[in-house]
DNA sequence: AGCACGCCGACT
DNA sequence: GTCGGCGTGCTC
């Protein structure tokens, strides 16, 4: 028998089938080691065949493979060759997509994992006083008895080692699949539907759409609907894929996802342990949990005979995924939803202005939840004009709105939070006498100062601009640069208020996703007043105790150089104003601005998505932004700055004769370096093409795929959300 | 991605 | 005269 391989190599050399010799218990699917050019490599069964156009002498003999269940399914196979088509990829790097990439690095073991236990009484075993760790583990083990090897090692690092080299302890592997929520006590909750939830449901059902929009308030309910939704496949013994933002997998989630489906669920998130991960996925595979819950990667789970796939907080921009192959997981979602006949069902309090254009002109099916299940009112947003405070002579980053209310939280011993909405690095010109923003006159979005060359630059349209030295509008020479950081909101509330107990967070400050939850968690546990810190607080928790929101700087993001700066703005104030008012308590929000009139932040004081939307759609319109075109940008990165220049030379011109070609597909069309000319030694260069017809699409996939070489790469990126 | 092979510059 | 730089090509 021969088998055709992919060799988990992920370039553009090693990207073709490589013939094996092997016997019959070889399955299509399956993961296989296989000697390669000196060294043993992973690699992919692709097809099996008789035989093989090079002479048997020249072939290798695949080693004894330990799958006995393919670690791909059919479907995995077809959707691989999908991504390879869209995106122009090695097949290396879409198969890879479908494993846990624990089980690729090698860090996963099969299915075993390993316990320790005391082969000597503990009074026999002569350690030193001092050996702190290697006590610990003595103690643990004679208390607990058997115990995971993991366990040990994380709670006395080092002990387990020293005490094996001595003989006390003895490490045995056991085929034991690994529950990382055995803790998790899941209380049953009662969960009755609304009458609202059940008509949706029923509308979901009745509709023949593959794609369903479900467009409610916060605390519309729609997770109940989800959660029932996944509930009826499973009844029929169908699978779902349950997709979230990685940040709201909280320990909340967690549970209540725990108790209302237990071992039917396996969740893929990222606090979990290489080999936890691991087995979960195995359930998975196996078809023990029908059901996957996880952030964008979860959308490749390896479920066979889906009935419904989910796709909560459909906006979020966590679902692009930032590295090659750069599949958007809702498009993802779509074509295993074909695939499998089932419904996809996105979910948002403030969808994505092209899905919600979509869903309005029938593509979707759009089903609106107006009520909150509880009736209580959304918290009130009151506007505080910066301009005047600052005309007032208030220099401080607080207005005096903001400054009665946190008193008046303090006074009554409430939390409230603190919202910097520093996005990215990027800074923008404003005047904080009339709110003025420096915008490029051709693409209508805000410029950016570059420190290292002192000027303003568009980064739609690498147009650059002077500094300006005075406002253009009114003159005043109270011109910002740039945002005020969080430790300087922190000193100066300090100062106002001594006896306050401030938390702050941010990325700087704050190391790992351990260091966030920490923080997050002493707030919710009230061990501190006010909490500051940047969109990382936007989402998740709850904290019933919070009455104040603060959003300090909501220009920040409404002037980021992004054609959807508008659109992201609204999303993360009506996020961020949920945080208010969670429990019985009435929510405030004060938002400072240097722009009162600005439309985004009207439309989104009074939670009017509708309008935001119809307002947000026509501007897009008359720029010609997306949904009305696609921004396609195509990076050229290399160490060698010359030859980085020589591949950027070769790709434009092939792409230029496509454009030459296709003239009226193109809106823009122009080659430059990136606005940030070097990141991690890498040199870059760009060029920048909007177009008004995707069909051309899979020609510049084409010819970028043929432009890389060895010193230089070269990728493709649709409507980037990030153009450094 | 590695690794071997191979052709030109700085040494013993 | 040799050692070693890394450009080019190959791996079933």
């Amino acid at each position: 028998m021969i088998a055709e391989v992919i060799v988990d190599i992920a370039t553009s050399e090693t990207d073709r089938i490589f013939d094996y010799l092997c016997d019959d218990s070889v399955i299509v699917g399956s993961r296989v080691r296989a000697p390669f050019g000196g060294k043993i490599l992973s690699g992919f069964v692709m097809k099996l065949k008789e035989s093989s156009n090079l002479p048997e002498s020249r072939l290798k003999k695949l080693l004894p493979a330990s799958d006995e269940l393919p670690a791909l399914t059919k479907e995995s196979l077809w959707l691989a060759e999908k991504i390879v088509k869209r995106f122009r990829v090695p097949k290396a790097l879409a198969l890879r997509l479908f494993l846990p990439s624990e089980m690729r690095t090698g860090k996963v073991r099969e299915l075993y994992r390993t316990f320790a236990e005391l082969c000597v009484k503990k009074e026999e075993a002569q350690i030193r006083k001092t050996a702190k760790n290697q006590l610990g583990v003595l103690e643990y083990l004679e208390k607990n008895g058997k115990t995971e090897t993991a366990v040990l090692n994380n709670l006395f690092p080092g002990g387990l080692t020293a005490l094996e080299k001595k003989g006390y302890i003895r490490v045995s592997k056991e085929q034991i699949l690994r529950d990382p929520y055995k803790t998790v006590e899941g209380e049953s909750v009662e969960h009755v539907l609304t009458p609202d939830q059940s008509a949706a449901i029923e509308r979901i059902r009745a509709d023949s759409r593959t794609v369903q929009l479900l467009h409610g308030v916060t605390g519309s309910g729609k997770t109940e609907i989800y959660l029932n939704l996944i509930a009826e496949c499973l009844k029929k013994g169908q699978s779902s894929i349950f997709l979230v933002p990685e940040i709201s997998l909280t320990p909340q989630m967690l549970s209540q996802l725990r108790a209302r489906f237990g071992r039917n669920a396996a969740i893929l998130h990222s606090g979990l342990s290489a080999g936890e991960k691991f087995d979960e996925w195995w359930r998975l595979r196996t078809g023990e949990a029908k059901i996957a819950i996880g952030a964008r990667s979860a959308v490749f789970a390896p479920l066979e005979n889906l009935g419904v796939i989910i796709l909560d907080e459909e906006h979020d921009s966590s679902y692009v995924s930032e590295t090659a192959p750069r599949y958007s997981t809702f498009e993802v979602a779509r074509v295993r939803a074909n695939y499998n006949g089932c419904k996809l069902v996105l979910g948002s309090a403030t969808p994505a202005v092209e899905t919600y254009k979509r869903a309005k002109e029938g593509e979707f099916n759009l089903i609106r939840l107006e009520k909150r299940i509880n009736r209580k009112p959304l918290p009130e947003i009151v506007i505080a004009d910066m301009r005047r405070e600052v005309r007032r002579g208030n220099n401080s980053p607080f207005s005096l709105v903001l400054k009665e209310e946190i008193e008046k939280c303090l006074e009554s011993e409430k939390q409230a939070i603190l919202f910097l909405n520093r996005r990215g690095y990027s800074q923008t010109v404003i005047c904080k006498e009339c709110g003025y923003v420096a915008k490029c006159e051709a693409c209508d979005v805000s410029l950016t100062y570059h420190r290292d060359e002192d000027c303003l630059k568009c980064h739609y349209c690498g147009a650059r601009y002077g500094m300006l030295f005075g406002c253009p509008e009114c003159g005043s020479r109270k011109l910002s640069y740039a945002g005020t950081g969080t430790q300087r909101i922190v000193e100066s509330l300090q100062k106002l208020y001594p006896s306050a107990r401030i938390l702050r967070m941010d990325n700087d400050t704050t190391s790992g996703k351990e260091g966030h939850y920490k923080i997050l968690k002493a707030f919710g546990e009230r061990k501190a007043d006010i909490l500051v810190g940047t969109q990382m607080i936007a989402k998740g928790h709850d904290f019933p105790a919070v009455t104040l929101v603060g959003i300090l700087d909501a220009d920040m993001s409404l002037h980021f150089s992004d054609y959807r700066s508008g659109e992201r703005t609204f999303q993360l104030l009506t996020q961020v104003a949920g945080r208010s008012g969670r429990a019985d308590e009435k929510g405030k929000v004060v938002l400072q601005t240097f722009d009162p009139e600005n439309e985004v932040l009207r439309f989104a004081t009074s939670y009017d998505y509708e309008g935001f939307y119809e307002n947000e759609i026509s501007l897009r319109a008359a720029m010609a932004f997306p949904p009305f075109s696609k921004i396609v940008r195509v990076l050229v990165t290399g160490e060698d700055d010359k030859k980085t220049m020589e591949t950027l030379r070769a790709t434009y011109t092939e792409l230029e004769v496509l454009y030459q070609n296709n003239a009226e597909k193109f809106l823009f069309f122009n080659k430059m370096r990136s606005p940030i000319k070097r990141i991690q030694n890498k040199f870059r260069y760009q060029v920048l093409m909007r177009l008004s017809d995707v069909s051309v699409l899979p020609e510049i996939y084409d010819i970028c795929a043929n432009a890389r070489s060895r010193d230089a790469l070269v990728s493709v990126e649709e409507n980037p959300s990030n153009l450094s």
